[in-house]
DNA sequence: ATGGTTTTTACTGCGTC
DNA sequence: GACGCGGTAAAAACCAT
């Protein structure tokens, strides 16, 4: 990971749709306009999610401020002043925030005194209704974040609209299955995501992944693990040749070594080499090691920038790699 | 927590353009 | 002399126990 400083982080830009919205929820006085330092273009304080981010390349200046905003995002003026931030204050600590009915439990009525059987029969089934509602409420705002979330971060990762619909599913299950009280909805739709996307064969690594979650790695690992075993899914581990044609096409080589890859690995597979190594690892050096053997000029720093994979572990990988070849053709 | 394995970081030496 | 590459040692990260 190379963002140490957490207040000069990159983060993809925003989907159109909710850019629009939010530049019309503001009202436009008193902003601060400067320079990026980064690809020049213009930094507008606000974003209205209480950060400083610039337009054009996306980079986070500063974060943290107060978020005036309303809550989520809203589609039109009703829905806007629906959700706009009045009323009494909110609480983290319940599923709804506490701005939901309750009944008490009491069968007593405002002034303390005892309700007859009738109106206790009446208390009793309006609890179980409120009951019932509320809980499929607050399982319905939920899902829809989630939703957004996981369609935010397939789009910034480019994966197709299958891996969507699976993230989906996924989350879906696990909000079905109690699996989100002690998680955040964020981290489950990440562990969503790069499930799905592993079951798919379009595998992107973990840090890829957290690259455009709002959560850290540890805690993706974390609850993906825990998804992954309370939802019995089955996943095989990443098949390195699934990362080939990505970074293949990232550095221009051509089809002819991108095959020769393919068959490095599968050699390397059938004799084991590769248990026990990283993948992505695996695919880079692969590529890197078909470059060279059909004389294409690529370097290992860049295999690695586009790998994310150190050299080190590139020039062991594919010592390795041929090794097995050489192996295979005495054999 | 611990120990074993893998990956990364940092540094050095070698050959070539 | 900068660049690409190889190797190494030590640190860090990861994993199973």
């Amino acid at each position: 990971m190379k963002d140490t400083d957490t207040r000069t982080r990159t983060r993809p830009r925003p989907a159109a749709s909710e850019r629009e919205n939010e530049s019309e929820t503001e009202t436009t006085d008193e902003r601060d306009v400067l320079d990026c330092p980064e690809c020049g273009g213009k930094i507008v304080a606000d974003s209205g999610h209480g950060e400083t981010v610039c337009s054009d390349c996306g980079l986070v200046v500063a974060e943290n401020e107060i978020d005036r905003g309303p809550e989520w995002r809203a589609f039109d003026s009703r829905e806007k002043s629906q959700k706009s931030r009045v009323g009494a204050p909110t609480t983290k600590m319940m599923h709804d925030k506490g701005l939901s009915t309750n009944i008490d439990w009491r069968d007593k009525d405002a002034y303390g005194r005892s309700l007859g059987s009738r109106q206790r029969a009446k208390m009793q089934r309006l609890r179980k209704w409120n009951e019932r509602f509320r809980t499929r409420d607050s399982k319905d705002r939920n899902l829809k974040q989630a939703l957004g979330e996981i369609d935010r971060m397939a789009s910034a990762l480019g994966l197709p609209e299958t891996v969507r619909e699976t993230a989906s599913v996924i989350y879906r299950r696990a909000l079905d299955e109690n699996l989100l009280p002690g998680r955040s909805i964020e981290g489950v739709s990440t562990s969503a995501v790069y499930a799905a996307a592993r079951q798919a064969g379009v595998p992107r690594s973990l840090d890829e992944i957290t690259d455009v979650s709002r959560v850290e790695k540890s805690e993706i690992a974390r609850t993906y693990r825990y998804v992954v075993r309370e939802l019995g899914l089955e996943i095989q581990p990443a098949d390195p040749e699934s990362y080939v044609p990505r970074f293949a096409s990232a550095l221009d080589v051509s089809d002819e070594a991108e095959g020769r890859a393919r068959q490095l690995l599968r050699n390397a597979k059938e004799q084991g080499v590769h248990s026990g190594k990283s993948p992505v690892g695996l695919a880079a050096a692969a590529v890197y090691a078909a470059a060279l053997l059909t004389n294409e000029k690529t370097t290992q720093a860049a295999v690695s920038e586009v790998a994310d994979i150190s050299e080190v572990t590139i020039r062991n990988r594919y010592h390795e790699l041929l090794e097995a070849e050489q192996d295979l053709q005495l054999a």
